[in-house]
DNA sequence: CGGCTTTGACCAGCGC
DNA sequence: GCGCTGGTCAAAGCCG
């Protein structure tokens, strides 16, 4: 509902604010309006990049894309001054009484301002060159991990573990469906619903849009055949991503639409269990689960599940990547393949530096769970970034998303056997090139909004996502999708009851 | 009227 | 085999 309204600006910004703004304007005391400019500027470059380069080639010293825009204001502006100087009409008018002293003055101004200008016009143009290297980076970045994630994975198939095979020769189905996962959640259909000889799963569960992916537990039941590609999938959709946030509100936006459909009371919690299920496609598998921790009720802990069959909004791709990644992050780590492992390295490594511990990793359990606690951001306030949580997202994640940037405040603890496993090279100096980027009092504000959390919990699949490209969506997003997990129990009877599909 | 929430019931897995 | 628990379904009700 509004999850949707809500969530696409904050998408839509961090890609702005990412490079722009902040950092690098050392000069600016030409405070807002100048800065206003970049960022504008700094969007349409995003937007249009290419476009805008090319425009106009215009004067000014040896600024493209920027200058032209920068030209542009920079008109306008001496126009109003200007006019002084060419005499032109309205000005004339009053401005011939004034001396040639004024003459002088302007001039001297528009001198100064056109210094100005072209100061700035370069350093738009550093700008421009800092966003355009990032973002070729990143691309290379991407394109490299892809490359060793393939070669991995044949690596483990020449030995590795029959999931892995199967994940990669069995049809390819899974590596492609982990292009597209990257790529964004495609075509509807394509992702788990699709994959391989899923007709088995369809055809057991039999039934209805929901039947395809639901029934995670009862993976017994398949034909044989599909069982080991099922068994990856499952696997899959198994892992789990918990985001434990602090939240007095019930909701929280990722960008995706979610209905519910149930809700219980759960063992050890007084607080009651809200089950949804993403509706922004017909038959999309990704549910998620909202309870309130059982100690703390400010607490809210999400718990996404399953990967997104269709194209998600920006908003929804950052909490869907992040989960998503954090679910292969599991799933490597109960298989040998490397991807996870190095992931969750990565993840921890790239989190530690912060605060306290922030996410989890847990195979153990039935389901292999990440979880990644937002709630224990000491004092988000104290930093020196005068930005809200919600401003500060766009930046993390367009970091994450460009540098790999590293999260502060999170701390991965591995509960999976092989746990020793060391970050391949290439993550690394990944990590040290984003390092400076943010800081802990990032990290910080972050986990103190539950939105935030949200956030941090898609910047970090980013993260993994970028690492291992073959991350993207799988879970879904954190919507709380306007239940009241409150204290009510609207169910809460001791005695869980479902409703069961045979009802008919 | 369509979509979403509520809520009791059913099913399957798991432990005893 | 039985009971517990988690998960899901779907009828009924609510809301915009
Ligand atoms: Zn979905």
């Amino acid at each position: 509902m509004d999850s949707s309204a809500r969530s696409p600006p904050t998408c839509i910004q961090f890609p702005v604010n990412l490079n722009c703004t902040t950092h690098d304007h050392p000069d600016d005391h030409h405070n807002l309006i100048d800065d206003r400019r970049k960022i504008i500027d700094e969007m349409d470059f995003f937007a249009d990049k290419k476009e805008a380069r090319r425009c106009e080639p215009t004067s000014d010293d040896g600024a493209d894309g920027p200058s032209s825009f920068m030209d542009f204001n920079v008109n306008t502006g001496l126009h109003l001054l200007t006019a002084a100087n060419t005499g032109s009409d309205q000005s004339v008018a009053d401005d011939r009484i004034s001396s040639n002293a004024n003459n002088k003055r302007g001039k001297t101004e528009v001198g100064f301002l056109k210094t100005e200008l072209q100061r700035m016009n370069s350093e738009n143009q550093r700008l421009k060159e800092m966003l355009n290297q990032a973002t070729n980076d990143y691309k290379g970045l991407q394109r490299h991990l892809m490359t060793l994630m393939q070669e991995q994975q044949s690596d483990n198939n020449g030995g590795g573990s029959a999931q892995e095979r199967r994940g990669c020769n069995g049809n390819g189905k899974v590596v492609s469906r982990q292009f597209m996962d990257l790529g964004l959640a495609v075509a509807p259909d394509t992702d788990d619903v699709s994959s391989e000889g899923p007709m088995a799963d369809k055809e057991i569960r039999g039934g209805e849009d929901l039947g395809p992916d639901n029934k995670i537990p009862k993976l017994n039941n398949r034909s044989p055949d599909t069982s080991v590609d099922q068994a990856t999938e499952a696997t899959i959709r198994k892992a789990r991503v918990s985001v434990r946030a602090r939240s007095e509100a019930p909701m929280m936006t990722d960008g995706c639409q979610w209905r519910k459909y149930g809700q219980k009371m759960a063992k050890g919690n007084p607080c009651p269990r809200a089950y949804y299920r993403c509706t922004m496609a017909a038959g999309c598998p990704v549910r998620k689960q909202v309870q309130r921790c059982a100690d703390d009720r400010s607490v809210l802990i999400t718990t996404y599940e399953g990967n997104h069959n269709h194209p998600l909004p920006p908003a929804a791709m950052a909490m869907a990547s992040t989960t998503s990644s954090a679910a292969r992050m599991l799933l490597s780590g109960s298989m040998p393949s490397a991807d996870g492992l190095m992931n969750s390295n990565f993840l921890a490594r790239t989190l530690l530096p912060c605060s306290s511990s922030m996410a989890t990793i847990s195979a153990s359990a039935p389901f292999p769970t990440v979880t990644l606690d937002l709630t224990q951001s000491p004092n988000p306030l104290q930093f020196p970034k005068p930005n809200s949580p919600a401003a500060l997202l766009p930046q993390i994640f367009g970091q994450a998303l460009y540098n790999h940037s590293k999260f502060s405040g999170l701390q991965v603890s591995q509960e999976i056997d092989q746990t020793t496993q060391q970050l391949p090279p290439l993550i690394s100096s990944m990590k040290q090139g984003v390092q400076n980027q943010l800081n802990v009092d990032t990290a910080n504000t972050l986990a103190t909004d539950p939105n935030f959390a949200a956030a941090l919990a898609a910047a970090i699949t980013s993260i993994m996502g970028s690492s291992c490209p073959n991350n993207s969506n799988n879970s879904s997003t954190n919507n709380i999708s306007g239940v009241n997990t409150s204290d009510n129990n609207s169910n809460g009877n001791n005695k869980l009851s479902s409703s069961g599909y045979p009802v008919n």
